[in-house]
This record gives C-alpha cells, structure tokens and sequence, in this order.
DNA sequence: CTGAAAGCGCTAACAC
DNA sequence: GTGTTAGCGCTTTCAG
C-alpha cells in the first residue's frame, strides 16, 4: 500500500540525486523540465509524500499556528474559527485548537506553547491570560494575536465595547425612548474578558450625559445561565416602571427575553425596545436586532496578523480595531420589513 | 531568552549522554535518581524544551490526530468538537481542523490527508465523502473514525435518524396527536450527509402503521435559510387542516416556528405541540422539546475510537450507536415545570 | 543503568 | 542546473 517511500528511492528511480527531488517538490522551476518529469513520474509511481515531521524538523518550522480559546464561548467563537482557517489554509498552514476548560489549562497550555516550539504562531481568543501568562509569552518570542482582548505589546484585533454601547443607547434615544434597561451575562471566570462590563459602561454613559438614570432594577448583571437569567427578566418586568429599550449583552438573552416577553403580554418592539449582541444566526432568524461585531472578519485579520508577523518579527505592533455595526430588525423598529417574512400580518 | 537549548546541551551541562537526556524525558523510571536530579537541574536551568518537530520525526509520529468537517453545521459541530478535544488532550494529542467549505475542499483535504502522513489519525464529521475519497483512505491505512454516517469498513459514531424519527412519532401518538406534520431543511450539498430526509423516513413509517397519512402540505423539506423556511411555515399554518403536532430536523427550525406561532396566535403547546432535534443550548432557554443526540459524547467517543486504533491497527470495526432521547419540555407538554421559569404565569 | 553511534527523512550550503 | 555532504534534534539499538 501506501508505504513510505523516501525521498531517496524516488532519487535512485528517477536516477537523481534527493537533492534534485527535493528541490522539485519546493522550487520546481529551479529543475530542467526533463528531470523534472522523470522526478514526477517516479514520485506518482512509489505513491511518494513528503513526511511532514521530517520536513518540519529539517526547515525548523511547522506550518501550523495554534489558536487557544475557551469552549464555552460557542457561537462566536465558531464563527471566528472559519475565518481564520480560511486564511490559515490559504497559505498553507495548518490550524490547532487548544481548548481551555479552566484555569489551570489555561497556565498548562501557555507554558507548553511559549516553551516549546510547537507551532509558528498563536492566535489568543477571547481570553484573558494575566501577565504571567503574557510575559512567558513575551520571552518566548512566539508570534501572538489576541483577538478580543488587546494586549500590551501583542498585535491584536479587538472591538470597541464601551464604544458599541454608547451607540446602543444613542440609538435607542434617537427612537424616543427614555427608559433604559441592560442584562447582561457576567463572566465569572477569572481567565474570561470581561466584555459585557464595558458594553454596560458605554451603554450608560450615554444616557449620564442626557441625565438620565438607569432604574437599579432595570440592570441586571447576572450569572451564567437558564434559572439565573430568567428570575433576571422576571425582576426586570416587574419593576415599578417598564423599561421602553433593552439592551442585552448578548443574543442568547435577548430570545429569552423575547420570549418571556410573550409572556407577559408585552410587546416588542411596541412596548420595548430591544437590541443584542453579536448577530448569531438566530438573531436573523428571529429579526432580532443586534450588534454586529464581525466575527468572520475578526478571525480573517488576526490570522494575517500572525502570519505577517511570521514573516516579519520586527515590525510593529498593530491593534485592529474593527467598526461594530447595528443590525436594525424587528425588534427595535416596527417598521422593519424585508418582504420574506410574516412579521406584519 | 528561551533560546532553543537543545538535548546535547543538557547532557553537557549535566554530565551525561545525550540519550540518557532523552530517557529521562519518555522514561524517568529507567534512570538512576542521582543522574536524574542532574538532569531535570540542567534542563530547568536551560530552560530546554523538546523540540516537538524533532520528536514526531524521530519517533515517526506526530501525537496530532485531524478532524474534518464542513463548517456550516454549526453549533452541533462545537459541542462534538469539545468531546474530541477533551480525549485527545488527555492522551496529549493534538487537534488540528480541516474545515471544509466546498466539495473540491474536500477532496483536496483527502488526497492530502490520505497522502501526506500528517496526522496519526482522522475524524470525519458530518461528511458524506463518497466511494472515491473512501478507498483513498482505506489505502492509506490512516485510522479514520466516521461521526454520524457510518461507513463500510471504518470505525463510526452514528444515531439511528430513522428510529429518532419514528420515537417522536409514537411520541405525539402517545400524546394523542393524530394530525403530524414535519419540517426540514434538506441538505442540498452533495458531501453533507442526509440526515433530515432518514429522520422524516422514521417519522413517516410510525404514521403509516397507523394508518395516518401526512397530508402534502403537512410535510415540508426546504432549502436552507430564513426566506425558504418562512414560507414554508406559513405555508403550513395556512393549510386546510392546522396540524396537531410538528416535528423538526433541527431546533433552529422549531425556534423560527415557534415565534411565528405567536404571530399566529397559535399555541404551543396547546395547538400544536412541538419537537425539534439536536438539543442545543437555546432549545434549553426557550424549554424546546427536542431529541438528543449526545453530541459531546458522540465527540469522545469518536477520539477513543481513533486513538484505539492506533494502538491496534488491526482490531475489528466497531460502529457505536449513540441512542438519542427525547427530551421533553414545555412545548410538546403543557405541565412541564421546573420551578425556575415563567412557563405558566 | 548508561554511553556510543546509527538512524529518521528532508533541507540547505557548497561545490562542480 | 545538479550532486555532495552536512546538518536538524531527538530516539533507539547495541554494547558494556
């Protein structure tokens, strides 16, 4: 079957040196053509394929960039993952997920990434490592690209998340409304960003400045998860006054509560106003309004970020910072119609 | 720095050859505890760290095993991916992604998988490869484990879709639906697998026993997509006959349904009672009845399998069954409860 | 238990 | 253009 020819039997058949084959597989144009079709001929005739770990340890690289993320970070994060890989592949490298599930992983896959060498590049995800953590990396000399998170002295690609809330609430006021309300998931873990804590404090300190107070009961910084979230809008529907806007940290809470909405008999957008985060299929399909922070995209630059400072170690460090976008839907604009759906019978 | 010492550079400093270095690193055990004292001082004082290219071409392996799958099957996609990963790393392999975009995609990771000996073992997700790519596998001898469609010859990680489909059938019999109605998004790509149309084929043959007939417009396979799937809904809720229950071959389905059942001013569960497939986090939110598939643990099993059969090539193929399960919620069963949700109000 | 030495399969100077 | 010849850094016999 397919066993291992070397590099050396398709030399002694194709009656050249390894030299010339080698040389055939990496810069063919350097090789008489009529080596060159013996060469190829012999290569298709013994089944031969370079071994990739040999060709590694002789080039000293690896064609292959890590990505270390946290798992739970699911929709987003898979978005993300195929921009990268597009790119990654476009240029012929290979991609490996290191998968952080807690802390400690966390610390283990840092010391093994920045002590050896293992791959020619990383790409950090939504994490937050600590300066012990960075400075390894730092001595380690890796090329590195946080995404999510800038880091002093990486290149990054991040989002402006103070800023995307202060555009949520702008926009909410120029719809009129006056009564805001913000839910938002905090992140308990330590090696998490914490996103949602700046969304909140663009999205306030819009409405400071027209002088308008958030109702204590109409934030809510809850905990991950189901029960948590929905005694959350529970308390938020029952608070003395109806917030008239919504803003929450991500989608996942905003279908919830849309559908506590139904509920409760309030309507959205009529009643509220309400806009996500992070545009996830769902929120299309639901014409839920939201922020869209580009995913794709994001993964496409941090993965040329790697690569050109593969290329490239000395030049300086870049922080991308990518436009975050609102995503008008139904359910902050009762006007919205796009001829395909049903939401007006 | 972290400037690459190498294994000859401990051995130096700690007084010993470099293959004892080597030894104390794979077989500490073999080893005298005074050289290994040394030998650990000189290697934390170096700061060395096996060179891993230099390692997998040595020991003819590369502990990296690949898993390839079309990235548009999203969020079922992540949560096998976490199981795979869990595994692997227990058994310090890597993962490495193939992501396939397009039928050339794929071939093109095949011919190079199958060739190039750069994983020690394969995973394919989701993938309908065809007879061409298989034998190019089988020749090849790389250990491949198949997830979710089985194939002739190698390891898999299958659910039974015509038996999922039939259980939700007796299901709602059970329940007292008589008037069943399925919608699915058919895949159009040629390498994605059929799992829609095998699932509708289980629902089907229960209804038949029956001697219940779907009504035409009772049944709907669509394209993919919002557009498509809209009118599709509507289409079934404006048919003669309001159908008593609905099932759907993903939960995305289910969760567009359900919110244009309230457009409707159709009830779920009293008007039609709901199942839909997959139990993804948002079923979970929105208390969506829906089949299980286990995805995390069809994911660690599909690692064992592979790592398995590298350690024992020749062992006989095994395909495991994952059983699905129905897991029932608020919207196939109105007295579903848990005391932390609003179902009721 | 340990060291010497021969690979692993390919790349990269360096001559011809 | 092409062959020769060292490496690359670690593993793995094989003696001792």
């Amino acid at each position: 079957m397919a066993e291992n020819a070397t590099i050396y039997d398709v030399a002694k058949k194709a009656g050249v040196s390894p030299a010339t084959v080698s040389r055939v597989l990496n810069e063919p144009a350097k090789v008489s053509a009529e080596k060159r079709e013996k060469i190829f001929a012999a290569i298709s005739e013994l089944n031969f394929v370079p071994k990739a770990a040999a060709v590694a340890n002789a080039r000293q690289s690896f064609r292959k960039i890590g990505v270390i993320a946290p798992f739970f970070t699911q929709p987003s994060f898979m978005q993300r993952l195929r921009g990268i890989s597009n790119v990654l592949f476009g240029h012929h490298y290979e991609l490996v997920i290191y998968s952080i599930g807690s802390a400690e992983d966390q610390d283990m896959y840092i010391d093994m990434l920045s002590a050896s060498r293992r791959v020619d590049g990383l790409i950090v995800l939504c994490l937050n490592l600590g300066e012990k953590n960075l400075e390894k990396l730092r001595q380690s000399g890796l090329p590195v690209c946080f995404v999510e998170q800038g880091e002093n002295g990486f290149d990054s690609v991040t989002i402006d998340n103070f800023e995307s809330g202060r555009k949520v609430a702008e926009y909410f006021y120029n719809k009129g409304c006056r009564c805001p309300c913000f839910m938002g998931e905090a992140s308990e873990r330590a090696y998490a960003i914490h996103a949602t804590e700046m969304r909140i404090d663009g999205f306030k300190s819009f409405w400071a400045e027209k002088d308008i107070q958030i109702a204590p009961d109409h934030i809510w910084l809850g905990s991950f998860g189901k029960a948590a979230l929905d005694s959350g809008i529970e308390i938020v529907f029952a608070s003395k006054k109806l917030p008239d806007c919504i803003f929450t940290s991500c989608d996942m809470i905003a279908v919830r509560l849309m559908e506590m909405a139904g509920m409760y008999k309030i309507k959205i957008p009529q009643d509220i106003k309400l806009v996500g985060f992070d545009n996830l299929d769902i929120a299309h399909y639901l014409n839920l309004s939201t922020v869209s922070q580009h995913l794709d995209e994001s993964g496409k630059l941090a993965a040329s970020l790697v690569l050109q400072r593969i290329k490239d170690p000395e030049s300086c460090v870049r922080d991308m910072r990518i436009d975050t976008e609102l995503v008008e839907r139904y359910t902050s604009d009762e006007n919205y119609w796009t001829g395909q759906n049903a939401e007006r019978r």
